[in-house]
DNA sequence: ATGGCCTGCAACGCAGGA
């Protein structure tokens, strides 16, 4: 099975590169965030042309996540359970015997801000959900938008971004608390090198400087992060024209 | 050295992202 992740930053504006990345790198699976489009109006049929199944939690505007799939999803659910979050930024299906959680964590917008609380919050409901479904499925695959650097080695200015919103301990203790699980990072099994980023700022040249943060992860239980062969993030589509300030991370798995 | 963007909504400036 090879998944990928990325947050696309509208899904209207960014179809076309979409599609074409679907058709260059063909997963099986591609777990979209920040789709910003309802569910009624996801663009189904331009996937199922390219034999791509779609099921979306989405809205206008913000947020919204999808699963784009070669296989049928099943037991498609969109909750954190007991935890009420309105923001659409889940989306769980599962493809064969394989559990794929796909999220898009709240950014927290600043430390002193009561959006930096609701993500702790968001956090500890998601670590209560994510323990029972490791629980029901011992192949489980966690990825998104973490909206958090898990290390230093993750920041392109570690003491710029020391205590700021995405880097700051609480949020950094919070994934661990999730990894705690027995979800390890993909990424991590292979590479060691430093300076790897996900996202880039817009702004200052960012990309072309590599000023980024690793955000975006790929997460793997234990029986499945065995069977990981591969995890790679695509820098392509981050210096097309018109970019996501996101690139796809992509994670290949020996399990059909 | 510093700061430099993008999207959506709805209106020509915000809110929000990270």
């Amino acid at each position: 099975m090879k998944i990928a992740t990325w947050n696309v930053n509208s899904l209207r504006v960014r179809l076309e590169q979409v599609l074409a990345w679907l058709d260059a790198e063909g997963p099986d699976v591609l777990a979209l965030q920040e789709t910003k489009v309802a569910n009624d109006s996801f663009p189904v049929d331009d996937f199922a042309e390219r034999g791509y199944r779609a099921v979306a939690n989405g809205q206008r505007a913000y947020n919204g996540v999808a699963l784009v799939a070669r296989r049928d999803p099943r037991d498609v659910t969109s909750e954190i359970a007991d935890f009420a979050d309105t923001e659409r930024r889940v989306i769980a299906a599962s493809f064969g015997a394989v559990r794929v959680i796909n999220l898009y964590v709240p950014n927290g917008e600043s430390i002193d801000s009561y959006k930096y609380r609701y993500k702790l919050e968001w956090l500890a409901g998601l670590r209560a959900h994510l323990a029972r479904e490791i629980e029901a499925h011992e192949h489980c695959i966690v990825l998104g938008d973490f909206n958090i650097a898990p290390e230093d080695r993750d920041v392109h200015d570690p003491a710029a971004w020391a205590g700021h919103v995405l880097c700051s301990e609480p949020e950094r203790r919070a994934l661990r608390a999730i990894m705690d699980l027995g979800l390890a990072d993909s990424f991590r099994l292979f590479t060691r090198s430093e300076r790897c980023y996900s996202w880039w700022d817009y702004r200052a040249g960012a990309f072309r400087r590599n000023r980024g943060l690793r955000i975006d992860l790929i997460l793997a239980t234990p029986a499945l992060a065995l069977t990981c062969t591969a995890c790679r993030i695509d820098m392509g589509p981050r210096g097309a024209a018109r970019p996501s300030d996101h690139a796809p991370v992509v994670a290949e798995f020996t399990i059909p």
